[in-house]
DNA sequence: ATTTATTTACGAATCTTTTCGTAGAATGTT
DNA sequence: AACATTCTACGAAAAGATTCGTAAATAAAT
């Protein structure tokens, strides 16, 4: 719990972030839509992520059913630090600024983003 | 070059483009501040990135000098880009706020911010 | 000139992640 | 019942990244 994910544990943990508690056909199906994956290719990867403590499971029945221990915020700000430390050098500034100069924030989210930063302002004008 | 650095491959380019063209023995000196590395292991490293692109060398000399082929700015982009996509599923914004809900920007941090934002809101329309 | 140090090149060991083949158990179908 | 399908478990192959040992060449030091 305390280590990353990788990049295809992150595939699945979006998974059942999204759809929910969810069995290794249902992960792998969603999977190779976007790309092709073996069952058990996935069916290992949810078992390591298992033992990892990602995920937790549901052995009752035949078919187990696997739900996201980690949660979804939790994870994303783990993955902000790490490219903020490695790449920005610690700076949210700059990693914000890289990201918002890609330019596909519409005007509804830079309206958001101004509000966020006057709550952290302190909520003065 | 249309690949990823890794992890240290990323160390590597952010001391060349911090101080300009190096030899391995400055890089490696410099990987030892932060963290044990062997020698040859850097300039295996950098041997690597030789070939895959991310540097270009200067071997004039019997110590060869090395120098950042690519641009720090484009594979910070590339970095952004990554995360965004495959963590938050393509939304500038949400990576945004992820970072600074982080809460380590300071106040002139998110001065800069905002003035950003109003460039990208007066740019266009 | 001989020895010592530094550097590159090469290859391999190690480690992590991803992928998949195979076997055996459970379930479903005919 | 016999056969086919689905699932888990296990192990290992394949691929990528990191680390380092060793040898050969060059340079520096004595």
């Amino acid at each position: 719990m305390s280590n990353k994910p990788t990049e295809s544990e992150l595939e699945v943990l979006k998974v059942l972030w999204t759809k929910g508690p969810s069995t290794v056909r249902e992960v792998n199906d969603l999977l190779n839509e976007s790309r092709e994956v073996g069952y058990t290719t996935t069916l290992k990867i949810m078992q390591i992520m298992a033992q990892k403590g990602f995920v937790s499971r549901d052995e009752s029945s035949r078919t187990h059913v696997y739900s996201a221990a980690v949660q979804e915020g939790d994870i994303k700000n783990a993955l902000v630090d790490r490219l903020m430390e490695t790449a920005f050098s610690g700076s949210a500034s700059q990693l914000v600024m890289q990201a918002l100069g890609r330019g596909n924030a519409s005007k509804e989210e830079l309206q958001r983003i101004k509000e966020l930063i006057k709550r952290l302002e302190g909520g003065e004008s």
